[in-house]
DNA sequence: GGCCATTTAGTTGTGTGCAATTTAATTGTG
DNA sequence: CACAATTAAATTGCACACAACTAAATGGCC
């Protein structure tokens, strides 16, 4: 075997693009890994906190609009808002109004567990080592990305 | 200080872990929705394409290498490489040496692929409408990152 | 009122990610 | 040399993501 790969790297056009992809890529793994160990006292998973945060902000929602704010859709949600409900921390109720609407809401243990979930943030900050603005600039400048990349993925459909 | 008793939270912790957590969750998924629809005519899903783009720059490396790069263990790598495989772009050996370790090594095919894969990184650098730089910036910020959450994490475990 | 397109959840199938376990090979130690 | 500890892959089990499809309910439109 030659100890020389494929192609000359110097401006190598996909070792780039995987500093960038790593990147993100290892970095959402990270916080997941994170969350994982911080979340295991509460007995969620992240994508279930993800979806407890917006419940504790808003109380009662349909699955439409839960998968609105959480860009996700019916083949992740049914299946991991059955498993809340198995846990007793929300229930899920057809609407009296529209028969197609499942309505979720928080049960009083779901509503309990937001105390002890008080405390994830810190930890989480405290694990990043940033402080809040440094983490609010990221914040941004991934909200930007991600409405650049979204707005390009629609319009390479058609 | 007294916080207020129902509803309205403290500064609301739990609102801006939600913004952080969601911003890099949706970046990644964003990411990855832009790169599905690139890579569908390469015949590669996402992490596919982030092996394939270790082998191609490495030639040839024993799993345990390759989940090294990617931060990835045998759980994820054994059934996607064994789809590599299936798809004719890598060869899977047992080293010689050392006959615990599997070599993973391009195919002819997996090597002409590289030249197709020429125009991915362009194509999501103008999906993310970001200049080199910016990303080149981001990226040391999500590096950073992910090194602070990968200590955190390692001694959250002893 | 009757019919059809749309909307909303749910289901199915594929492909990760990761913890935990298993199997086989290698290494270290007496 | 024997044998326990370690290491590398693979396997198993669980939980997302997401595309594609199904089923039920709603809303328009004539």
């Amino acid at each position: 075997m030659t100890t020389t790969p494929a192609a000359a790297p110097t401006t190598d056009w996909l070792r780039l693009d995987q500093q960038i992809c790593f990147s993100l890529n290892a970095a959402s793994r990270a916080f997941g890994g994170v969350y994982r160990v911080i979340l295991k006292d509460l007995g969620l998973t992240y994508p279930q906190y993800l979806v407890m945060l917006v419940l504790w902000e808003h109380g009662e929602l349909p699955v439409k609009k839960l998968g609105e704010h959480l860009r996700l859709d019916s083949g992740t949600l049914s299946p991991l808002l059955k498993r809340l409900e198995t846990a007793g921390l929300v229930r899920r109720e057809r609407s009296a109004r529209d028969e197609r609407s499942v309505e979720v809401r928080l049960t009083d243990e779901g509503v309990a567990l937001r105390e002890r979930a008080l405390q994830v943030p810190r930890r989480i900050m405290g694990a990043t080592g940033f402080d809040i603005d440094e983490i609010r600039a990221l914040r941004e400048r991934l909200d930007e990305l991600t409405g650049a990349l979204d707005s390009a993925t629609l319009e390479q459909q058609p």
